[in-house]
DNA sequence: TAACAGGTTAATA
DNA sequence: TATTAACCTGTT
């Protein structure tokens, strides 16, 4: 299919999913909830090969006009923003399923990207059903029931530390039908973040990534280190007193609107992977 | 070697 | 309401 303003790469390598795995030719192999999908991008070709519809792979990646009304809405005259935005404008919030976003999450705290990646491969390794394409493995991440039949002990195997006690609680309750995830839909932006902080583990941040990358919510801002220092660097460089990261999220909320997250991703992904980027200034 | 990391919770002032 | 220590583990 075609695709414009869009790029496989930048979107699956951008911190909000960290499963999909790069095969030697350049593809991209992993699931879109349990079906087995391989993806790759040719300029402006994307070609899938997988039991998918055309329609799922392209509600997965936000491949729809709705994108383009978001991109358009985002304030024109906000400077760091624009350079963003023109950095990594390929950049798209997926659709991810609710428990594994959430889950996935749960287990980022205090994380980087390569370990949080090495924890859920290993999570779907042990607990998810196995699957095959186009000759890779690739596995489909764990149901609730399978992590909480799993143990909290179990689960530290695969090197989650402290966060298994909070992987446990939530896969049991969701498991045992005390929490229904998809309660969170029926509520408002506030309400459904306060829902999902009655998880055990689950905070303003988790809660935030949670309904931005699985709950289609726009608007939901996650406050991390990376938002927080690129915000005070770059919206409040002459403040004696740096903001709280309460303020910063409240404030976030009303400046960037109902696309908040959308811009939010873009900050991010630019102060990870920009100019200035550490990684990019050391050495 | 020891600090540090994309956070949350529970304890304290 | 605001700060602070503790929590696991792999990496630098």
């Amino acid at each position: 299919m075609k695709v414009r303003n869009f790029d496989l790469a930048e979107t699956l390598d951008s911190g909000q999913v960290f499963h999909w795995l790069e095969t030697a030719n350049g593809s991209f192999v992993g699931c879109i909830g349990d079906v087995p999908v391989s993806l790759r991008q040719d300029g402006e070709t994307l070609t899938a090969s997988g039991a998918l519809e055309k329609q799922a792979i392209q509600h997965y990646l936000r491949l729809d006009p709705t994108h383009d009304d978001a991109i358009a809405s985002l304030s024109a005259n906000d400077e760091p923003l624009q350079e963003a935005m023109s950095f990594c404008s390929g950049l798209r919030i997926l659709r991810q399923p609710a428990w594994e976003c959430l889950a996935t999450f749960i287990t980022s705290s205090l994380k980087q990207v390569a370990h949080i990646r090495q924890i859920s491969l290993e999570l779907r390794r042990r607990f998810g059903v196995r699957q095959s394409i186009d000759g890779h493995e690739v596995f489909a991440y764990p149901t609730p029931q399978a992590l909480s039949d799993a143990g909290e002990a179990e689960l530290r195997t695969c090197g989650l530390g402290y966060r298994a006690k909070s992987l446990h609680l939530a896969a049991e309750s969701i498991a045992s039908g005390a929490t229904d995830l998809e309660a969170a839909r029926t509520l408002g932006n506030e309400e459904a973040k306060a829902f999902l902080c009655q998880l055990h583990g689950v905070g303003p941040k988790i809660a935030d990534c949670a309904l931005l990358f699985g709950f289609d919510r726009l608007s939901a801002f996650p406050v991390d280190v990376w938002i927080e220092r690129i915000l005070r660097e770059r919206y409040f460089p002459r403040r004696r007193k740096p903001l709280s990261k309460k303020e910063l999220e409240k404030w976030a909320l009303k400046h960037f609107g109902d696309y908040g997250g959308l811009a939010q991703q873009f900050l991010f992904h630019f102060a990870r992977k920009g100019p200035k980027s550490p990684e990019k200034t050391k050495g």
